[in-house]
DNA sequence: ATATTGAGTTTTGTATACAAAATACACCTT
DNA sequence: AAGGTGTATTTTGTATACAAAACTCAATAT
C-alpha cells in the first residue's frame, strides 16, 4: 500500500502523521520507549518539531509522557477498548442522524455502492475485503455527517481506526454474514432521510458489537485461567 | 475569584492552563490575534513552550493558525454552537448511563446537594447562581460517569464549559424554572442506578434546550432584518 | 485620490545550545 | 555476592539564535 505523504505547512505536522501510522502499523510497539535524537535524525528534523508532535500524539492517547523521561507509546487496556466502542456509538449514531439531514444524491450512489460486491454471495471469506468495506462504510458516515467539531473528535482520539486494533479477523468482532444486514439497513435509512432510524440502528449495530466484544473478552478470561490452572 | 493556579511538570502545560482561563474570561478576545513575544514576556517563559501550549489549543479549536501569519483566538458561529449541542446531547447521555451504572453512595449525597437551594423557592429569580449549580450538575455527572477517554474528550473540547458562552442570562438558554424539574428526574434516574432513563432524559434535556436555541436564533435573525429594512 | 513599489521592521518556523535531571556503571564496602 | 556510592554519560526541558516570510508605510506612479 503506497502511504499518501501528506506535505503539510510545517515540519511538526509531517511528522505527527509520519509518527501516527508508524505506531498503527506497529512500527513502533506499545509500551516502547520513543528515543527522540534518533527519531529526529531518521525524519531529518530537529527534535524541536519532534517534540511537538509527540505531544499532539500525547493529548490523543496514543503516546504518554513521563516527565524527565520521556515519550513512550501507549497500551490499551481491555476496558478502554469497550470505551473507545461506546463513544463510537454514541457518536457514530449522532453522525448517522446528521447524514440521514443532509446526504445528497451523489453521496447516496456512493454510500450504496460500498458493499454492493458482498451482495450476491451466500457466504462473505475474504475477511479483509470486508473489514475495508466496513471500515469505509463508517468513515463515509463520518464525513458526511460530521462538520468541524464532530470531525475533529473522531479524528483526534481515532475512534474509528482504533476501534480495528482487535487481534482477530482483521479488527472484525462479528462475522460479515451478521454485519451485512445491519449495514445496508442503515444505507437505507440514511438514504431515505430518516434521521430517526439512521441513529437508532447505528447504534444499536455498535451496541450488539459491544457485547459480542465483551463475550469474547470474557471466554479468553475464562481459557486463560484453565490454561492457568 | 481565586484561580487555582495548577504548578504542573511543564511550562508548557502551565501556559496552556493559563491562556485557558484567559480566553474563556475574555482577556483575550475572540478574533484577536496573540502576540507571541509579549504574551511569553508577560508569562515569564520563552517562545517555546508557548508556542506549544498554542499548539495545544488549536487542537481544541480555541484558537487557530494561519500558517506564517500567527495564532488567533477563535470566533464561534452560531452553527458551531447547535453543533456543540449536539455532541453534548449523546456524549453528556453517555455520560449519564455510566453514571447510573457506577454510582456510589456518596456521590448520591453530593449530587442530590446541588440544586437543594432552589427546591423550596416558588421562583427562582437568582440566575448567577442557578447557572452556577447548573454547570457543576453538569460536571459532576461527567466527572461519575466518564472515565479515560470520554473525560479527555469532554475537557479537551470544552465541550460542557463552551456550552455556557451563550451571551443572555449568565449562559442559560432556558429559565430556571423550566429546567428545575427535568434536573431533579434525571438526579433521581442515576441515583436510582436506571441506565436506560438516565440516558433517555439527559438527551431528552439537552435536546429541548437546542430547540429553544435554535428558536432563539430565528427570532434574532428575524428581528435584525426588521431592523435593517 | 488610489494603487504600486520596495526598503525597513517585525514575527514566524526551526535549529542549536546548555543547564539540570535521569540513568548507567564501575568501584568500594560489608 | 549483595548492596550502596560517586562519577561519567545520556537525555530532557527550555532559552536563544537566525534565516526566511509577512507586514508596515512612506515615496512614487497612474
Amino acid at each position: 500500500m503506497i502511504k499518501p505523504i501528506i506535505k503539510s505547512e510545517n515540519l511538526d505536522q509531517t511528522a505527527y502523521q509520519i509518527i501516527k501510522e508508524m505506531i498503527e502499523n506497529r512500527l513502533l510497539m506499545p509500551g516502547q520507549k520513543i528515543p527522540q535524537e534518533k527519531l529526529a535524525a531518521d525524519l531529518g528534523i530537529s527534535r524541536t518539531p519532534l517534540i511537538s508532535a509527540l505531544k499532539f500524539l500525547e493529548q490523543e492517547k496514543l503516546v504518554e509522557t513521563k516527565p524527565r523521561r520521556g515519550f513512550f507509546v501507549r497500551l490499551f487496556t481491555i476496558e478502554e477498548m469497550i470505551s473507545i466502542f461506546e463513544i463510537r456509538e454514541v457518536l457514530e449514531g449522532l453522525s448517522a442522524r446528521r447524514a440521514a439531514k443532509s446526504i445528497t444524491d451523489r453521496q447516496i450512489i456512493d454510500l450504496r455502492k460500498i458493499f454492493k460486491p458482498f451482495l450476491k454471495s451466500k457466504k462473505i471469506d475474504d475477511f479483509y475485503a470486508y473489514s475495508k468495506a466496513d471500515r469505509q462504510f463508517h468513515n463515509t458516515i463520518a464525513e458526511i455527517g460530521s462538520k468541524e467539531f464532530l470531525t475533529s473528535i473522531l479524528q483526534t482520539f481515532n475512534i474509528v481506526s482504533l476501534a480495528y486494533q482487535y487481534p482477530t479477523r482483521e479488527g472484525l468482532i462479528r462475522s460479515p454474514g451478521e454485519t451485512i444486514r445491519e449495514h445496508t439497513m442503515i444505507i437505507e435509512a440514511i438514504c431515505n432521510h430518516d434521521e430517526r432510524a439512521s441513529e437508532a440502528l447505528m447504534r444499536e449495530h455498535l451496541t450488539t458489537t459491544i457485547h459480542k466484544l465483551r463475550a469474547h473478552i470474557e471466554e479468553e478470561v475464562t481459557s486463560q485461567k484453565e490454561v492457568n490452572s
